[in-house]
RNA sequence: GGAGAGGUGCCAGAGUGGUUGAAUGGGACGGUCUCGAAAACCGUUUUAGGGCUUGCUCUAACGAGAGUUCGAAUCUCUCCCUCUCCGCCA
């Protein structure tokens, strides 16, 4: 959520950025409805001034014995005037809050304004010594490999649930296991996180919070029954961990890495890019989250992205940095960071995580301020998460990257003590 | 799921219709005292929103929402959460 006041004093901005969005903004209606509600303010609350100080006086009036039914109807009448304006009130604030709350974070300064992902700019390439984009083998592509070693099986995972429940068994599934758990005491032992093991389900409060709704809620699972819905992503049980808080400055910044299933109904993308791991509707994710002083939450974005990084460096899967352009930003996101994986078999870059520094998007949403130590006040703090990484693309990296000419899967070398086995034939 | 108790400031805890944004205690911060510290004493200590002469002023908030009333932390209703007991159960 932006704030009512920059975009009262800042309109243009707030167009340009949403326009680099590729979204759609009503900030002239929002702008005057702001102008209406603080008319509104202004008249309400000098009546509710009046209101109070008659009200005092009735105690003391009703001790000189003096009457009162006159004052108390006068009261009456500028109560029932009172109502009228407040309920028109909320009526404005709730129609700001509507606008308000569809309008995108505007990207940093440093993201290049773009329309499609087509835009988004390489950072930077990694590859593990002598490793060639070239195959004088016949690779296979990860369905075929899970077939094969029967460690994946895509058709009983429909059966049981439906398309884009994979189901791992086997050694397959021991490997899922080792990633996840490597992925976490690396981040917990090397780069400082503190572990966090979320709820899956999560209320509405917290799904506003970071910004899934209300815009993105046709993507989510939802349980009626409850109003609780599925996670997209840890990011939003962690996030949400400090809603409505104040915290102290000293304990910033916080960082929190957490495993969790993550449940997306990808509604509407059938089709492209579907097969196999490439879109699944449940998935496996490590999430990194950290919460920053506002100063040097740019700095935390870079290290972020390096922490995701070591990850697959260890792994010595080749991989390659986006910045994402403009138009390619998700809704709450300033600046985005997209590491991409390398699968031969489809013979091009899959999205494995994503880092994005939301300034104090999510945090003013979810009012998760800290105290200031010099000015003493509270202040909205900035949000970071990115995915350190998602199990499902990089698992098609891992098995079409490490597979041998007999169709057999090395076990990459950093995964060996948590599976207990080197090879997977 | 059933029965009961309860949710008040950083914490503990009073307050059952009238200047109560909230007693009292603790903590924290500042000051006096001290060579220094402790003790003692004095003071400060929630947040959001509006207005203008930016310092003041007004409004709102005692789990959330609605209601009764001239006036609600206090009364009524709905919901949420916590605790205790019972039931069920990984």
């Amino acid at each position: 959520m932006l704030d009512l006041k920059f975009i009262r004093e800042n309109p243009d901005i707030v167009r340009q950025g949403v326009e680099n969005k590729n979204e759609k903004s009503r900030v002239d209606e929002l702008i005057s409805l702001d102008k209406k509600r603080r008319e509104y303010i202004q008249e309400t609350e000098d009546l509710k001034a009046k209101k109070n100080a008659v009200s005092n006086q009735i105690p003391v009036m009703k001790k000189e014995g003096k009457d009162t039914t006159s004052v108390i109807a006068e009261m009456k009448s500028i109560g029932d005037e009172i109502k009228v304006l407040d309920d028109k009130l909320k009526d404005i604030e709730t129609e700001i809050e509507n606008i308000v709350m569809y309008i995108p974070n505007l990207p940093h300064s440093s993201v290049p304004v773009g329309k499609s992902a087509a835009d988004n700019v390489e950072v930077r390439q990694w590859k593990p010594d002598g490793f060639s984009f070239e195959n004088p083998e016949k690779v296979l592509d990860h369905i075929e490999l899970g077939k094969k070693l029967k460690i994946l099986d895509f058709e009983r995972g429909a059966k049981i649930s439906g398309s884009g429940f994979p189901l791992y068994i086997g050694k397959g599934a021991t490997l899922e296991r080792a990633l996840i758990n490597f992925m976490l005491d690396t981040h917990i032992n090397e780069h400082g996180f503190k572990e966090v093991f979320p709820p899956f389900l999560v209320n509405r409060d917290s799904m506003k919070g970071t910004g899934q709704l209300p815009k993105m809620e046709d993507d989510m699972y939802f349980i009626n029954k409850d109003d609780l819905f599925t996670i997209p992503t840890a990011e939003v049980p962690i996030t949400n961990m400090y809603r409505g808080e104040i915290l102290e400055e000293k304990d910033l910044p916080i960082k929190y890495a957490g495993y969790s299933a993550c449940f997306r109904r990808e509604a509407g993308s059938y089709g492209k890019d579907s097969k196999g791991f490439l879109r699944v509707h449940q998935f496996n994710k490590v999430e990194m989250v950290k919460f920053v002083k506002p100063e040097g939450s740019y700095d935390e974005l870079e290290a972020l992205v390096n922490d995701a990084e070591d990850i697959l460096q260890m792994l010595k899967i080749p991989y390659r940095v986006l910045l994402l352009c403009t138009g390619d930003l998700s809704f709450s996101a300033a600046k985005c960071y997209d590491i991409e994986t390398w699968s031969p078999a489809e013979n091009k870059w899959l999205e494995a995580s994503s880092c994005s520094n939301f300034e104090n998007f999510q945090a003013r949403r979810a009012n998760i301020r800290y105290r200031n130590e010099l000015t003493k006040k509270p202040e909205f703090l900035h949000t970071l998460n990115g995915s350190g990484l998602a199990t499902s693309r990089l698992m098609v990296s891992i098995l079409e990257n490490y597979q041998t000419p007999e169709g057999k899967i090395i076990v990459p070398k950093v995964l060996q003590k948590y599976t207990g086995f080197t090879v997977i034939d």
